[in-house]
Parts: C-alpha cells; sequence; structure tokens
DNA sequence: TTGTAAGCGTTATCAA
DNA sequence: TTGATAACGCTTACAA
C-alpha cells in the first residue's frame, strides 16, 4: 500500500507538499503539481481513509445501522442509500443487527433487546468517527433507537422517531390506505371490506384511517363489522374471506398481498370469480400479486424512494450550518397504485 | 468519545498500561487492573479502530464485496458470512457495487465494467487494512476478481474464481441436476424433459451434466432434443412445454420455478393436470413455488450455506501459519430438494 | 509492575 | 512556494 511518504520521496519534496496538493489547499507551483500528480497516478495511490479519519475527525462516511438486511423492504433501501451517497461522493459503511436471526419476532417492542445490540453497533460507529448515521427498521412501528442528546445527526428509516428530535421518513400508510380505498369507490364499490393486519401493528391502523377518510368523503357509512384483522398470512386472507363475502360486499381491500391470495383461495375454492365477482386490492406489490390470476391490482411499497429520500436529507443535515438546524421531520412517501385486473366496475 | 487517553488521566496510570490491560499483554497488578476495567466499563469506552488499525496494520475487519445488493442470492449469503465473522469476533465492512443499477444485465463477462468499479472497491479495502475480501457474485460464472498476486486471503462466493490462487464456494450445479433426475427416475420416470436456462449459463450446463449422468447410471438413452433453452422467465416454460409435451415425456425438470409456472400455465390452458398427468420439478425455491397448484417439488439453493462456508473459509485462512499455505480449492455446496406435490409416481 | 517514546498515514499550523 | 513538526488514538519495544 502505498503513501505519501513514498511519493514524497520519489518526487523529491516533502510530504506536506503531496498533502497539499492532493487536498488543493494551498500554492503550489504548477510543475511540482504535474510531477507529484503524474507520480499519484502511475503509483495508483489511495488515501488510507483510517489515518484520513483520525486527523479530521470526519471520514465522510455514513454508517447504515439496520434492523435486518433479510427483512423485504431493507435491500431495496440501503441499495438506494448507497447509490445516492456514492453519487454525493460519501461512503457507506452497514451494519447488519441481524434482529430475527436472533430472536424470530419477538423483539418489536422490546427495548432491552434491541439496545443490547444497538448500543455497540452506535458505538462501533461513533469510534469510527462516522458523519452521520441512517437506522433502517426491518418493522414499521416507534422506535427509540437514539438517545435524545445525540451528537450526530442521525434518521430514523422506515419506522417512527419517538423521540421528536430525529427525522423520521416512513411510507405514507394513511395515503396509502385511502387511495385504494378511493380507487375501489371510484370503480362504483360502496361495500368495501378490509382484510386488515394485526390489530397492533402501525400500518394497519394508519391504512384504515386512511380508509375511514375515504369512506367519510364520500359519505358511504362506516361499518367496523367489515374491518377483519389478519396476521399478515394467506391462510387469515383464507379465513377473513367467508366471513366478508357473506356480509356481501363487493370488493375487499387486502393489507398485503399474501392475505389477497387467501382471499382467491377461499373464492375458487366457492366458485366465486376473484374480480369478476368480487373485487380485490391487495397491498405491497411482491412477486405473487403478478402470478395471481387475475393478476392483483395493488400498492407498491415505495422502497426506492424511501432510501433516496433519507439519504438526501442525511447530506443536506451535514452541510448545513450547526446554527441553522434543521427541524425535525416525519416524511411520508406515498405508495403507487399498481393496476392489474382484480378489480372491475360494479 | 472517550480515549485511553482520558482512562490513563481518571486511573492515574500510563496509556500504556491502560493498552496493555486491554489487550491482556502483560502482567499488570490486580490492583490497577481492577481500577482500570472499572472506569472502562463506567465510561464505555470503545478502542477507535481506525487508529488500531493503522498501529497494528491488521484490523479484525473482513471486507465484504457484493457485485449486487438487490440479486435475490447476496443478501441470504451476506447475512450468514456477516453472522460468522460476528461469532468469531470479526467485523465486517460491505461494499456494494452495484452492477446491475450501473449497467442492467450487460456487465456479467464485461471485465472492463466490472474492473472499473472493483478496483476502487479493493483499494478501499486495502486502504482500510481489512483482513481478507470476500468477493459475492451475483450471477454465476467464471470471474477474474483478483490478480495473481493478490497479496491479501481471499474468497471468490457464488461464483468460480478465474485465477487457481483463490477459493471458490459454489452451489453444486452438477450435483443439483443428478439429484433431481435421480429423484424423478426413482418415481418411475424415464422419458424425462428439460427446460433448461440459456444454454451459455454456467449453471445450466452442469446441471445438464448431472441430469446425463443420472439418465446414463440409469441406462436410460440421452435425447438431447428433450433439452430446451429457455431465458429463465415464466414464458419460456411455457413454450417449451408445449414441445416436450408433444414429445410424450412424462416429466419435466425446469431449471427455475418460474420456468416450472410456465409449464402449469401451458398445462392449465390445454387440460393437462400438472402432477397428475405429467410430474414437474422446479429449481431454486423462490416463494411461488409453494403457491402453484399442485405445490411445486424443487430445489432449494444453499445460499445460508455457501455464506457460512466461505466464512469459515476465510477464519480459517486468517488463522493459518503463513508457510502451511492452504491450497485452493472449488468448494462445492449441494442443494436440498424440497418434496411437495407435483411429482407423482408413474 | 509501570512508564516513556516511537511510529502507523494523514492534515494543520507555523516557520522559512 | 515549500518544509518541519505536532497531533489524531493506539500498540509495543525498551527503559526504569
Amino acid at each position: 500500500m502505498i503513501t505519501q511518504k513514498e511519493i514524497a520521496e520519489m518526487c523529491g519534496v516533502s510530504v506536506s507538499t503531496i498533502s497539499n496538493i492532493l487536498n488543493g489547499k494551498r500554492k503550489v507551483s504548477e510543475a511540482t503539481r504535474q510531477r507529484v500528480l503524474e507520480v499519484v497516478k502511475q503509483t495508483g495511490y489511495q488515501p488510507n481513509y483510517f489515518a484520513q479519519g483520525m486527523r479530521k475527525q470526519k471520514t465522510n462516511i455514513i454508517g447504515i445501522i439496520t434492523e435486518d438486511l433479510l427483512q423485504f423492504s431493507s435491500p431495496p433501501i440501503i441499495e438506494r442509500i448507497m447509490a445516492y451517497c456514492e453519487d454525493m461522493n460519501y461512503r457507506t459503511i452497514l451494519i447488519n443487527m441481524r434482529m430475527y436471526d436472533k430472536w424470530k419476532d419477538t423483539w418489536y417492542n422490546d427495548e432491552q433487546k434491541l439496545h443490547s445490540v444497538l448500543k455497540p453497533a452506535i458505538q462501533e460507529l461513533l469510534s469510527i468517527k462516522v458523519d452521520g448515521i441512517l437506522y433502517v427498521a426491518g418493522h414499521g412501528r416507534t422506535v427509540n433507537c437514539f438517545p435524545d442528546d445525540f451528537e450526530v445527526p442521525a434518521i430514523v428509516v422506515y419506522a417512527y422517531s419517538k423521540s421528536p428530535k430525529f427525522t423520521s421518513v416512513v411510507i405514507d400508510d394513511e395515503k396509502g390506505g385511502y387511495d385504494i380505498t378511493q380507487y375501489l369507490i371510484s370503480r362504483g364499490h360502496r361495500k368495501i371490506g378490509v382484510v386488515a393486519g394485526t390489530a397492533d401493528n402501525l400500518h394497519t391502523q394508519k391504512r384504515i384511517l386512511g380508509y375511514q377518510k375515504a369512506l367519510y368523503e364520500e359519505r358511504i357509512p362506516y361499518n367496523p363489522d367489515w374491518i377483519r384483522y389478519g396476521d399478515w398470512k394467506r391462510n387469515s386472507g383464507y379465513l377473513e374471506a367467508e366471513y366478508l363475502i357473506k356480509e356481501g360486499v363487493t370488493a375487499i381491500f387486502c393489507m398485503n398481498d399474501d392475505m389477497a391470495a387467501g382471499v382467491y383461495d377461499y373464492m375458487y375454492e366457492n366458485g366465486i370469480r376473484p374480480g369478476d365477482d368480487i373485487s380485490i386490492a391487495g397491498y405491497d406489490n411482491m412477486e405473487i400479486s403478478s402470478y395471481l390470476k387475475p393478476a392483483l391490482t395493488t400498492n407498491e411499497l415505495p422502497f426506492s424512494e424511501i432510501g433516496t429520500k433519507s439519504a438526501e436529507l442525511m447530506i443536506k443535515l451535514l452541510n448545513q450550518d450547526k446554527s441553522e438546524k434543521m427541524t425535525a421531520d416525519v416524511i411520508k412517501i406515498p405508495c403507487r397504485i399498481i393496476e392489474r385486473n382484480s378489480v372491475k366496475n360494479v
């Protein structure tokens, strides 16, 4: 690994001159500049980030902490964060806490478990002197990741920050629920059942709010019995379909595609044609939604936009004056309806 | 960020004493040891990895370079690498080259494109003084990632290293093709068609070899016309199904689940019952395989094992004597057949 | 048993 | 326009 010292020797100048040239800091004669840059190019010299970071106390590195890399939301979010940072000449460093591997699904609201792995992760990033930290949640909820007096710029991604000191970037679930319901209504449906997620889930709650809002705006009465809570799994779509169909709904809004598939299952088994007889809308735009027959109309999760937006905000945070302290905020990214063939006019 | 110097002051000893205690290097009086460790704990002191790495020229960090984090193979492989390294007290650092984002699918055999991003990535890891590098390919093939005289321990994961100097950890495709064919034969099938991947693909070629071997062992004549090359997409399963079925095969081995789904499509459209009338086996064990009706028997890709094995080899490499130079090798990890309902006895 | 000092590769300050 | 030197936080050889 070639160093500035070696370059200096090869050029017959001092290391500070090399450093100055590389950083464009001071006036240097064009002659030496050329000579040095030539050697730098030839040798393929790369600065040592460790040494740089040590000296400058800032590294141009942005730390990313992910709750779980295997969550389907994580890779696309992280990918876009990395892309944006790369474009802006920042490096990234990723710490994967692997919560699911360690605790299955018992950690969502267990602060103790979370902090037992989060604290070392943060320490590591701090010790490495990252310029900022992005916390990428793997499960949407309100999460307490950073202490209120945290000194490094930090943003919470795909979950709501408990502390109002930190900006969160989240899915706009209320709008998502609203849009889907609105879409169904625009196709003439007025009796719309819902296969919701688990009742304690934030996504579930906000999407229901959106559903209510859309009904309200159209002056359609809201019937709480038509909200059926599932567990996000295919079978709970199957189970709740029966109830809703007996209630006489003309459309069913499922809060994920798997449960929508379960609704299809029930319909096929009972000679009801999805789409033609009863309309169905899903959520997530997972692979399965295009495989279903008829292909499922669903709401696409905006992971890429969430990633890009988060990185963008972080870099903005880093480049602002300390004085003008950007106020923390909750940034909501809308979903996009993917129209396929499971919703028909009534 | 608390440093050794501050700890030293708080304890009234020198920094070298602190360092020695922390690294268990030299004899230190139990009294001071206790005192120091107490303060360390209280302050939550964390060593600065930069400084450590600079001084020691070794960091206990393993670099991971991934061709593309969004490939479905990458996250599970990387997850297991990270898990194993964490267990063995190594940190990891991930560089995502994002090849697909940059060049769609035109980069597989374009060394120029590859090296334009790989070289800086390697430089970065080198400058950071990682102890070793794992190269995680996103597309199975023979790849030229490291120069022959590369000084840092390196392993190629999910692809074959062009240079024999480096160990590769790959899927055992030949065994995979063999196992599936063998399985079909054991169910009484003797006329087995294949919907293969693209002809120039390494996975395709090796799986065909396995197919041939299984036929040969059972003295079943090999009919090259029954190998139909697709493009991995669902529709090519649909297209090739027609030919194979007209040829009178009783079973079809598809080299991925998507193409198997295409075969199902053709069968449904033509009143042929998948499983009952003609048996089907897939490959990959993607989500869709359990959704198909009947659920698809398929070969699971051993990403976790590949990840674990790679990390294991790396750490073994790092801990061996320089002298006994472990010989580079090609480690083949077998797939596992997931039996579902698409294969019936004939 | 403990401390001093040099050095890892940079950058910043100051002097020449 | 350039160079010497100190400092960042840590480890280690050597001295005490």
